[in-house]
DNA sequence: TTAGTATATGAGCATAAGCGATTATAATCA
DNA sequence: TGATTATAATCGCTTATGCTCATATACTAA
């Protein structure tokens, strides 16, 4: 229990969590969309996953993250509580609108990389939300 | 709400939640049915109210502190999060079963100071946890 | 096989958090 | 008033955590 609520002591976590409740995705779009560090992304998907709040499928070389099912099941009452708490959150409800954006701009975790500025400029554009 | 994890991250705050779930109680007391140090015990105290999670009450130089209503009805899926995950934890149960030795001990705020090693005994006894 | 790409991980640094010991404050009582 | 007691605040130490930079690993495609 509290390595759970450890996990979820920390804001970029939390975004990460907000972000895969609506979808699955890869590091590499996670990067775009919460305007993180590879690195840095990757590192808070790990301890997610090694606590069972995601899961990880494998695309080529690209590694998809989702919510866990099994987590969501046995946790009912938290991930309720975080639903509502994302939703009335600025920084939250910031994130999903930079999420909408990128999957409208066309982009994709195998064009991201040639113009991983351009992906970012796009989004920031049609939000006026920088990160 | 990134705090609010921060507090619930701890274990020996989430012992003094489980405890104050279920009755108030002053600092003295908590330190011998929790087997913590006073400095440690206040910290604690100082940080889940300053959060909003509990409340105090003075009665002469005892402060009893006790769950804050308010708290609980903001936050109620959190809180009904917890109470079931205390019910299956062992620790939490133990710490129940010490309070309930310390209530049948006859001490109480007034009396436990001169016999601090006493109260500690007696519940060890009648409980079989020591902490 | 080799180059390129996606993700993971190790090292090092800065900061935060918990704890014990001590001191400070506030209330009570003799 | 002075002594005692309950609680709070502070200091120094230790450990934990997050971040960046650099590198390692795994996979793909030419």
């Amino acid at each position: 229990m509290i390595d759970l609520f450890k996990a979820l002591s920390d804001e970029n976590r939390l975004r990460i969590l907000n972000v895969l409740m609506n979808d699955a995705l890869c590091v590499c779009e996670l990067e775009v969309v919460l305007g993180l560090t590879q690195s840095n992304v990757s590192r808070h998907l790990g301890k997610l996953k090694s606590l069972g709040l995601l899961r990880a499928s494998k695309d080529a070389q690209w590694i998809h993250y989702r919510i866990n099912d099994d987590f969501v099941i046995k946790h009912e009452a938290l991930v309720e509580y975080l639903k509502v708490n994302f939703e009335s959150n600025a920084l939250m409800t910031m994130d999903l609108s930079r999420y909408k954006a990128y999957k409208n701009s066309g982009y994709n975790c195998q064009t991201i990389t040639n113009d991983k500025a351009m992906v970012i400029e796009y989004i920031e554009h049609e939000t006026g939300c920088c990160v």
